[in-house]
DNA sequence: TGTAGTTGTCATATA
DNA sequence: TATATATGACAACTA
């Protein structure tokens, strides 16, 4: 049995490791938190909330469910109370972290290890061990809850990777056999189960014999810490239920009963075959398998999400144990831990209450509520509230399918997005790669040559340049200024001819871009160092002086042929423009960059100074014209390009947003349904104790509990729960009206 | 030769 | 009304 023992704690452990090395945490102060009271009080004892004997709070009824005063059955009274508590405490909107803890195993010595081992393991010292691991960890939940989803969805991984970077060949294969072992896990979780039972009684019985509790440590505490541990379905971990504690309870305090007095392992039989037998466990580790591929994706929680947020009567979803109660990530953190002390600690891994079937295991409790208790949902009753009444028909045939609700097509719609949530992930990244290959990259395939910095705009507007002054009113000073110094598209300025009073004046235009159109007549071969300038071929000197060109362009005199001369004449009358080669033409005195540039006035007066024919003033006003356009022109194209870069930036934006509101949403609708189950459960169990006056249960088809807004709940006939639920249905509809 | 991208130009609208 | 600017459309040019 000890080897046995060890090699299924063996086997919980590495699987853990496993978990943690695919990433997937599972968290265990979920459990620990006082949002489940249960788990700490079976580690830690029952809590003063539930085991105060309020004598002077006998007579206090619970509605309708009283103490007679001559048959004090204080067990029931309480185990209702606590109900009554918990469910008063649904009204809290709780959204489940998503933190997950995993273990950094090392294998301690064998000598160690043995004198670890479970029989020996479970002391009060583990027990308080436990809050010394579990302390530090709440403030790390606690700071990772602050930092908000989004933010701890984009940190996801971040811890994971050195772990398998520490890996051994030793532990691959470790791992490898462990995986096996693992696949093989699920066809002995009874056989775990009892194992950790058995251990646990173990343990009950050497704190006994050390006699080290106090009298407040009961036993049946221990008891109910070994019978309430269930295994969870996904990981085979053990954990406590919640509702078992009371079904033990219920049957030593109401023995003559339907039900026949039962040990607490039988009472759980039912409920683990009834928690297993759904599972098709091959399913399960395909559905794992998925996981581990949607994380390798790096579509991040996202996917598990939407593995876990399946449609309503999805049977993957319904019959996921891990579901709605372990909420994974890939967030990791890594705790030590020894193979000796693992087994406590795998009891601690234990998913929510709400996880268990609650409902069938209650079920044999009031069999002759059995056949009615489906009706008990209507619509007005508390199941009402959350349930529709055509769909609580279901509720009661297993507890781990999902529960249909009105909720049932948010779901539906939520898994519609959850789909285009898993597009986006995907194609969020290769937005992301692509918006920075955009910003790495000058070149570009696209109809709209988004980035296409073989214009020059483009690469003024990719430097991050003035794009505003630039699209804006030309003759702004400061854009004249830049425009003195650097020179205008197309239309340089003519150092020798235009002095720069005159150009200050003139319509700017951006330096860079001015830049690049220079060194094209300066030196067309540095055009050349910019492999995205190679292939232009336009002209943009056309307006450039003849002397201008001269000086730039021709090579030095020394080397000059005559022959050559005529060659470079040919090659400035190429380079210069139809409008410079029309100026030139009809003899315009002055260039085609004053024409173009000067303000009105300054432009007038120079035309003033000369006396010019009515062709010449025509053409001139046809170069002013025509020169300004083609500015306007270029601005015009950088700013509908510099439009549709920010709309893609935009876009991507909202593309992330839209994702991340996704995931807030899936989960919510998490939280909403684990709510829902723990209604439903805390219902069916409240209701099924109900008791007449003659000790017979209540019909289901008759009465129905509801749920007071001062608190407290009552039980009222079906009839007029049904007239308040319609009451209910219509006040919306008028709200819409 | 066809195609895509760039640029200049025209016509028109607007400030 | 004149001027400047913006923009769609088209043509020319080049790779």
């Amino acid at each position: 049995m000890l080897s046995l023992k060890k090699y299924l704690t063996e086997g919980l452990l590495q699987f853990t490791i496993l978990l943690s090395l695919i990433g997937v945490r599972v968290d265990v102060d979920t459990y620990l938190t006082s949002q489940l009271p249960p788990l700490r009080e079976i580690i830690l004892g029952p809590s003063s909330a539930y085991t105060q004997t309020q004598f002077h709070n006998l007579r206090n009824t619970l509605d309708g469910y009283g103490i007679h005063p001559k048959s004090i059955d204080l067990d029931n009274y309480f185990t209702a109370r606590r109900l009554l508590s918990q469910v008063r405490a649904l009204d809290r909107f709780q959204v489940p972290t998503t933190e997950v803890n995993a273990w950094l195993v090392h294998r301690d010595p064998e000598g160690s290890v043995s004198g670890s081992q479970p029989s020996s393991g479970l002391t009060l010292e583990s027990s308080s061990g436990l809050q010394d691991v579990t302390g530090p960890d709440n403030g790390v939940r606690e700071s990772e809850t602050e930092q908000g989803f989004s933010e701890e969805l984009e940190d996801l991984g971040a811890v994971a990777p050195p772990v398998s970077g520490d890996l051994t060949k030793e532990d691959i294969d470790l791992i490898d056999i462990l995986w096996r072992q693992d696949i093989d896990l699920g066809a002995g979780r009874e056989i775990f189960d009892y194992s950790h039972r058995q251990k646990e009684q173990d343990v009950d019985k050497e704190l006994r014999d050390g006699g080290e509790q106090e009298d407040t440590w009961p036993s049946e505490s221990a008891e109910a810490l070994a019978p309430n541990l269930l295994v969870d379905g996904e990981t085979g971990e053990s954990f406590p239920a919640q509702f078992p504690a009371d079904v033990s309870s219920i049957t030593e305090a109401v023995p003559s009963e339907s039900e026949p007095p039962a040990l607490p392992n039988n009472l759980l039989s039912p409920l683990l075959t009834g928690t297993e037998s759904p599972f098709d466990l091959e399913q399960q580790w395909q559905d794992l398998m998925s996981i581990m591929e949607m994380q390798a994706m790096e579509v991040n929680t996202s996917t598990s999400e939407i593995m876990y947020n399946a449609p309503s009567g999805d049977p993957l979803s319904t019959n996921y144990s891990l579901a709605p109660n372990t909420p994974i990530n890939q967030n990791v953190s890594l705790h030590q831990a020894s193979l000796g002390g693992c087994s406590q600690d795998f009891s601690l891994f234990s998913p929510e209450v709400e996880s268990l079937p609650v409902a069938s295991t209650l079920l044999p409790l009031t069999p002759s509520n059995s056949t009615s208790l489906n009706s008990t949902f209507g619509s007005t009753n508390l199941a009402g509230l959350f349930f529709p009444p055509q769909l609580n028909g279901t509720a009661n045939d297993t507890a781990g399918p999902e529960l249909p609700d009105p909720l049932g097509g948010l779901l539906d719609e939520a898994m519609l997005d959850e789909i285009s949530l898993m597009d986006l992930a995907i194609e969020e990244g290769f937005n992301a790669g692509q918006a920075s290959q955009l910003e790495e990259e000058f070149d570009s395939d696209s109809g709209l040559s988004l980035d296409s910095s073989h214009s020059p705009s483009s690469l003024s507007s990719l430097e991050g340049s003035t794009s505003s002054s630039s699209s804006s009113s030309s003759a702004s000073s400061s854009a004249a200024s830049s425009f003195s110094e650097e020179g205008a598209v197309g239309y340089s300025s003519d150092s020798e001819t235009l002095d720069l009073e005159e150009a200050e004046g003139a319509v700017g235009y951006q330096p860079e871009y001015s830049k690049f159109c220079r060194m094209s007549y300066q030196d067309p071969s540095q055009l050349s160092c910019l492999p995205y300038l190679e292939h232009v071929g336009h002209n943009h000197t056309y307006n450039m002086a003849p002397s201008a060109l001269d000086s730039a362009n021709l090579p030095p005199t020394s080397t000059l042929k005559k022959g050559s001369k005529e060659k470079q004449a040919d090659f400035l009358d190429k380079q210069m423009s139809r409008d410079e080669h029309r100026a030139r033409a009809m003899k315009i005195p002055f260039t085609n960059d004053k024409i173009i540039n000067l303000p009105v006035e300054e432009f007038n007066e120079l035309l003033s100074k000369y006396q010019l024919s009515e062709a010449q003033l025509s053409l001139i006003r046809d170069i002013r014209r025509r020169g300004k356009n083609k500015m306007a022109a270029q601005n015009c194209r950088k700013r509908k390009l510099d439009t549709i870069l920010n709309l893609e930036r935009d876009v991507e934006d909202l593309q992330r947003d839209k994702a991340r509101l996704l995931r807030e949403k899936v989960e919510f609708l998490r939280s909403l349904r684990q709510m829902k189950q723990k209604v439903q459960s805390l219902y069916q169990e409240v209701f099924g104790r109900l008791r007449d006056e003659n000790g017979r249960p209540y019909s289901p088809s008759q009465y129905a509990l509801q749920y007071t807004g001062d608190g407290s709940v009552l039980l009222i006939p079906r009839t007029l729960a049904d007239q308040q639920a319609r009451r209910q249905e219509r006040k919306p509809k008028d709200r819409r009206k």
